[in-house]
DNA sequence: AGCAGGTAATTTACTCGTGAATCATATGCC
DNA sequence: GGCATATGATTCACGAGTAAATTACCTGCT
């Protein structure tokens, strides 16, 4: 949940984050180069006001969220230069990586949205010719979507520069901590994707 | 950029993800558990697609954009039970944990967002009486914001499910893979907050 | 055949956040 | 002192997303 702080959207400033450090009390101590981090700053003032609060999982995902945020603002830059946001790229990018057509409820899947969302944006993207529409033959509800060729190069000129945002941006670790993180992401992810249905009560 | 995957907010389907593992190109393969997250499949068809492309930040940024937007979705229950949303109590969480009365531009800071989304929240939040507002004396542009006892203690009675939820979200995760998961997550974090304004660009 | 129920897509009404003004005040400078 | 400039907060117009209804169509059952 931001681990209460939130990543909203908006701004990018750098709050005070004076404090000094404290060990966690998961059993989990963190080492060294997590010092100084917004989120570090955050917890340390929570454990302050209710000392018996287990932090851990707050360390954790305030600090997924808060790299989201920081992450996507970023990676947005490239893609305002294109003209685009980032739901209509994710939009573009799904039509150009599954290589295929796919119908509005696919795409709506494909990029974690809902399907009035999708119905919106398919408008402006196609009256601004990165895409087109076609009926189904057999059954006449479901609409059939793919790229122009202008649509496909939009996205193919997008994706070096993104890829060299997403690059710059995780500069700061090596490869092998890379791999770390990737690995530890994964897992986290696969379990969040099977078993969440159970906590979303 | 969700690695040109969206998880801007809405559903949480979860699409085919059929496909077979391939390695890493960025000199890094992911082990064995990070196999079949909803990350992975995308990646291999951006791969499939542009066979040149090094997707190895994908698989992270992907992963942290898609984590964040599940984490939050499971979240954001229990803030909703008490007729909160995730922004607002964002607000109230910065009150709280810093002890203080903060100004509306402090908030702003504090929780991220934009001063005008903080005025409307205010307003909401003080019509509700969970927050209350006083003028400075020096300074008659500033306005100072506190907790009222109900605040507070909504505040309080809140956080508890959330720890809980976090907890059980986490749960997948050992007690030293959480450890390392908060210390990369920290570095990372740390270096996003540092340098960013160089890429925002 | 004909209807009950389901599903795809869209439309509608509304909420929320944003960036760009705007107001009100404070502060530095000549 | 008095004007220029900066800053805190708010207001405004707008764009974008959502949930809930709506439309249009298909399909299985009797």
């Amino acid at each position: 949940m931001t681990a209460t702080e939130g990543p909203s959207a908006t701004g990018g400033e750098e709050p005070s984050a004076t404090g000094g450090e404290e060990p966690s009390v998961t059993g989990v101590d963190l080492p060294g180069p997590g010092r100084g981090d917004t989120v570090a700053e955050v917890v340390r003032q929570w454990r302050a006001v209710h000392p018996g609060l287990d932090t851990g999982p707050m360390e954790v995902i305030g600090r997924i969220n808060r790299c989201a945020a920081l992450l996507q603002q970023a990676e947005d830059a490239p893609l305002r230069r294109a003209g685009l946001t980032r739901p209509e790229f994710d939009l573009l990018g799904a039509l150009r990586r599954t290589g295929h057509e796919l119908t509005p409820s696919e795409l709506a899947r494909e990029t974690f949205s809902s399907g009035a969302a999708v119905t919106k944006r398919l408008k402006q993207l196609t009256e601004r010719g990165l895409v087109e529409r076609r009926g189904d033959a057999r059954d006449r509800r479901v609409a059939h979507v793919r790229l122009t060729a202008p649509g496909r190069d939009l996205v193919d000129g997008i994706l070096p520069a993104q890829l060299a945002y997403e690059t710059a941006a995780l500069s700061g670790l090596d490869g092998p901590e890379l791999g770390e993180l990737a690995a530890l992401l994964g897992t986290l992810l696969g379990q969040l994707e099977g078993r969440l249905g159970a906590l979303r009560a």
